[in-house]
Formats: C-alpha cells, sequence, structure tokens
DNA sequence: GAAGTTAGGTGGTCAGACCAGTTTGGTTGT
DNA sequence: ACAACCAAACTGGTCTGACCACCTAACTTC
C-alpha cells in the first residue's frame, strides 16, 4: 500500500463504514473511542482524521453528543482558503473576472430553464423584500437547478466577500432583470449585468 | 473568544507565522514541537491542524525533514470530495453539465486572450506529440491567463474523472480547434466544441 | 408522577513515551 | 589531508493514558 500515513487510511475507513452502514447527513458515526478501537489505531490518529473531515465541511463534532455527518457545506474552510490564496493583486483580479464570467454564464442558463413558478417566487421576493445582489443572485443561480453551479457560485462569492465590500444597486436593476428574466431574454439580462454589474465592479478597482 | 476550539485557532495562527516570518511556498515552518512550545498548546493538537491543512493540500509533511508549505494543489482532497459528493446520477449529471459550461466559457476567453507564442507553443505540441483532450484542454484554459479558471477547471476535471472514462477524439478535432483558435473566431471554435465534446458526452450517459 | 441527582458516554486537550526517518558533525582509518 | 563511517540530535508518526467539560439517560427522591 502506497499510503503510508494512518490517518489517510482512516479516512477511506469511515467513507467505507458510512457506506456500508448507509449512514446519511444527520447521523451520528462512531465514537473516536470505539473508531480506534474497530480500527485498531490510536485515538489520536482517529481524530487526527475526524478534524480534517470537519474543517472540510464533512463532518459536525458536538461535545458530548458525538459526531455527525453535515450536509456538504462549506464551514471554516473558505474564509481559511481565502487567507492563504488570495494573497496578491493578481489573485483578486482573477477572482473578480471569474466571478463575472461565472455568473452570466449562470444568467444565461437560468434565462432558459426559467418557469413561471420559479419567477412568481422571486418577483414576490423583489417586490415584498429590501433584497440585496447577494440573495438575489442566489436565487438567478438556483433557478439554474444545477446544484453545482450553486455550490460553485457559493464558494466564489464567499471569497469574493473577503476582498471587496458589500455592493447595492438600485431597484431599477432588480426590476429590470426580472423582466428580462421573466420574458426569457438572455441578452437583455446580460445587457443589464454589464451595464451595472461589470461597470460597478470595474470603477472600484 | 467565539472560535472554542484550539485546533481552529491554531490554525490562525500558523496563518499569522506564515505571514510575519514571509514564509513562501517550499519553506519549512517550524516544528511540530516548537508550534507547541510557541502557542503554549499540545502537541497533539498541532498536529490537528496540520493533518487538516495537509489534507486541503496546503502543506507538506517529510518524516525526518519536516513541514513545508506547498503550491496550491489538489492531493488527496478531490479522490475524497468526490467519493463523499458524488453519490447519485443527479450530481454526476449537475457535474457534466457544469464542465460543458465551463469550459464553453474559457475556450471563448481563450479565443479572446490568443497570441501568437501561446498559438505557436499549442501548435507545436499537437503536431509534435499524441495529445489527450485533457491536456489540451488544461492549454487552452492556462490561455485564459487566469489562474483561478484553471484551478476550478481542474477540480471540475478531476471530479469528472472519477466518473466518467477517458475520452479520445480524432487528431481533426484538435486541428480545428487549433486553428479556429489561432484565427480568433470564437463561433467556430464552440461550434467544434458542441460538435465533439458535447455529443460524444451525451451518448455516454 | 415530577423534580432533582448521578453515572456513564462523548468530544477536547495535554503530556509523555517510543518508533522511524533525515541531517549533521565528529571520529576514525587510511 | 581526505574519505568513509557512525552516533547524536533533530524531524514527523503513532500510541497510551490521563483529565476536563459537556450531554444524556437512568435512577433516586420527594
Amino acid at each position: 500500500m502506497a499510503t503510508s500515513k494512518v490517518y489517510i487510511e482512516i479516512l477511506w475507513q469511515i467513507r467505507r463504514i458510512i457506506e456500508e452502514d448507509g449512514l446519511q447527513a444527520g447521523d451520528r458515526l462512531p465514537s473516536e473511542r470505539e473508531l480506534s478501537d474497530r480500527l485498531q489505531v490510536g485515538r489520536s490518529s482517529v481524530r487526527e482524521a475526524l478534524r480534517a473531515l470537519e474543517l472540510l465541511g464533512l463532518i459536525e463534532t458536538r461535545r458530548g453528543e458525538g459526531t455527525f455527518i453535515k450536509e456538504f457545506g462549506d464551514h471554516q474552510l473558505i474564509h481559511l482558503l481565502g487567507t492563504f490564496i488570495l494573497q496578491g493583486k493578481r489573485e483578486k483580479d482573477d477572482l473578480k473576472e471569474t466571478k463575472i464570467l461565472f455568473e452570466k454564464m449562470c444568467l444565461s442558463l437560468a434565462c432558459m430553464r426559467m418557469t413561471d413558478e420559479k419567477w412568481q417566487k422571486m418577483h414576490q421576493i423583489v417586490t415584498e423584500e429590501q433584497v440585496d445582489y447577494e440573495s438575489f443572485f442566489k436565487w438567478i443561480v438556483e433557478a439554474t437547478d444545477n446544484y453545482l453551479l450553486l455550490r460553485i457560485w457559493l464558494v466564489l462569492n464567499d471569497f469574493f466577500t473577503c476582498v471587496e465590500a458589500d455592493v447595492s444597486f438600485p431597484s431599477s436593476f432588480y426590476e429590470g432583470m426580472l423582466l428580462a428574466l421573466g420574458q426569457r431574454q438572455s441578452e437583455k439580462a446580460l445587457e443589464l449585468y454589464e451595464q451595472f454589474v461589470v461597470q460597478n465592479l470595474s470603477k472600484t478597482k
């Protein structure tokens, strides 16, 4: 076996246990002491594996209760990775560009997949509440019906808030965008995006 | 302090040490025992933090030598995350769609930013060596001059290889794509992409 | 039956021990 | 003087046992 480190091996064993026992998000894993027993390794090695999984956001530990499988989420990870990676101007510019490209992509797709129900829901949100850009665009990405796109966007957005202050737009932006989405006019939506979002971001450089 | 766990605190301290001492990729971190001393915590807690960083691919440990800062890379992370996340058909379909959208996006951008030097290099690769899709498209993404795009694509691609067998295309695909890129004709490049890649992927569902 | 208490289980942390590698510098032999 | 060798002093890798803080459930008491 090439993998020499015990904690890596434990990770795969835990993965196996989850599969064999049919554990799902929210379920409890065996306790650290039991894993240490079952796998014939020290408890500290088990903990090293669990800590890594925790930082990845794959599990959650509650003192006195146990270790639980989590719905895949970000957790501490994003913020930490952000400070490790986003150090120079180059990285920040790359992030800005990537976010813009990615959002345009999602916007087009959301336009194509817009349905009346989704639109009603968004319409309700925009008119009733005081919307901000972040939650508004989250709705758009969700409208793509692609959970992975949403996950990536959430990460990009989280990173982005590490380096840039919050932005806000006039209600005309949200209304116009909503209209374009409702009429499935992706060109119009992209135009609005360019006009408001891209303009706004390039001036704050 | 809201952050109760010691190992999380250690993560931030390590981050601080890297910054204050001006450490860069390839440099050695203080030893586990020294960190344990300096931060006034147990060595096992230090190790829990280091193991997590290692799994994230941010550091590399070599027995007998020490702990070193790594160029941000994937490592064990992708494969492990893959088995945790990519379980159902839904997730796999999302991944496929995301990869296609993302590659189209990169293709357009690479077309816009193509230079003679880049093109010469790619031309050389395609004609001299036996290229595969993976390394060919990596060149394209690199041609965007956006390191973050490359990072995301590498992750998507790694995940993708977890669920799908390798693909190969006739040399006419690579040559045509190269031509389109050289002439900065993004429409033509996208058309080729649709014709070969998308077609190929949808039939293997 | 309800309230309070206790015992056992859980994660959180630490200290110490030992093993297994690498590096370094001194010793030895030529 | 030079080379080869070897031992000491690092490094990470792992295990054990101990203690704490916290939660839960079962038991006791009223």
